[in-house]
DNA sequence: GTCTATAATAGGATAGAC
DNA sequence: GTCTATCCTATTATAGAC
């Protein structure tokens, strides 16, 4: 498993990534997924034997790992609430390069990707919105109002990187995070 | 022009447009939609020449159409604001079959169709702001104010779509619209 | 581990009969 | 206007050398 070679996995990961994020799974074929990593398509059948489905799920594993570690871990972690969902949307900020890059749960809910995905895609979004709605508890904020606020953040993160994506321009996604830690813990 | 077939034009787009929303532009292949139009590949061209490009324009054109005369003209029409906004979602809830189906702009914001149909999927998303904003400064609202909450509008609803397909759930769509009248005309 | 070459299949598009 | 049959290219995937 270890890889000592020109390309390293994690960067193989981050340009499939990009390649999924712009063209969704079946919009991306090998020789765009080959070419971007700059690797042969022999060779990225040999560290994903699965071929496009487990270099999807790769991708998916990747981002899942990365979520836990900057987003999920940390709302669940020590802090104040609002200091909390203020990393958050920086990180969000960061993970979205300010929403110019799509996100797999929308683009991965579609197609063929929906049919292989479709559980992982569903669990991402309950982990996501469950832990915003504890740190909304946290606050104060009564139960049920705290899980009405972190679906409609999810659900305003998504609609503004697909309005961003439509208009090309990245303006409704940096406004909406500017102002989502004031919405969210505004007095109920 | 005229068309007398078994399978009228207008029946023609609406099973191609369920194609396009279900697999999205690069996932819905020519033999999908032969077979679920109910018509030979050879058919199909023989209606949209251009191929599959002018299929999924000829859908865009359909919902444009449908948009115009159900959402943008009842919005600009005569009424109290209230009134058109409360029928403006039951109209979305009619054309998404309560957030079933997804919407063209975001599937139609990836890969390939990104490329050709950019352009038209901008200027929706801006129509429909405009309209709302206007709507929305008829009820009283400042012109700012208007804008924001009509952006906001639009990548909820987008948002919604997204979740609730990530989540195989058609509530958080459902609940978004019976929310979002109040929420749109609630005092600045 | 990476490559070139190639097999096997699916995809977009057309020809020509009816 | 619709069909069957076909063409050509792109696509997924593998073989086998290095």
């Amino acid at each position: 498993m270890a890889r000592t070679a020109s390309v390293p996995r994690d960067e193989v990961l981050r340009r499939m990534k990009k390649v999924f994020r712009e063209n969704g799974y079946d919009g991306a074929s090998m020789a765009d997924l080959a070419t971007r990593t700059g690797l042969a398509k022999a060779a990225l059948y040999h560290h994903f034997p699965g071929g496009k489905e487990s270099m999807a799920a790769a991708v998916l594993d990747d981002v899942s790992g990365w979520m836990k570690d900057n987003v999920l871990g940390p709302l669940a972690g020590p802090g104040l609430p609002r200091e909390k969902l203020e990393h958050w949307v920086e990180a969000l900020n960061e993970f979205y390069d300010g929403g110019q890059n799509a996100c797999l749960i929308g683009v991965f809910s579609i197609g063929e990707a929906m049919i292989h995905f479709h559980g992982r895609l569903g669990a991402s979004v309950k982990n996501l919105m469950t832990a915003v709605a504890q740190v909304l508890i946290e606050a104060g904020l009564p139960e049920r109002v705290a899980q009405t606020r972190a679906e409609d953040a999810v659900i305003r993160i998504q609609g503004a990187l697909v309005v961003g994506r439509a208009l090309q321009d990245s303006r409704p996604f940096t406004r909406l995070l500017r102002r989502l830690p004031d919405d969210l813990l505004a007095s109920a």
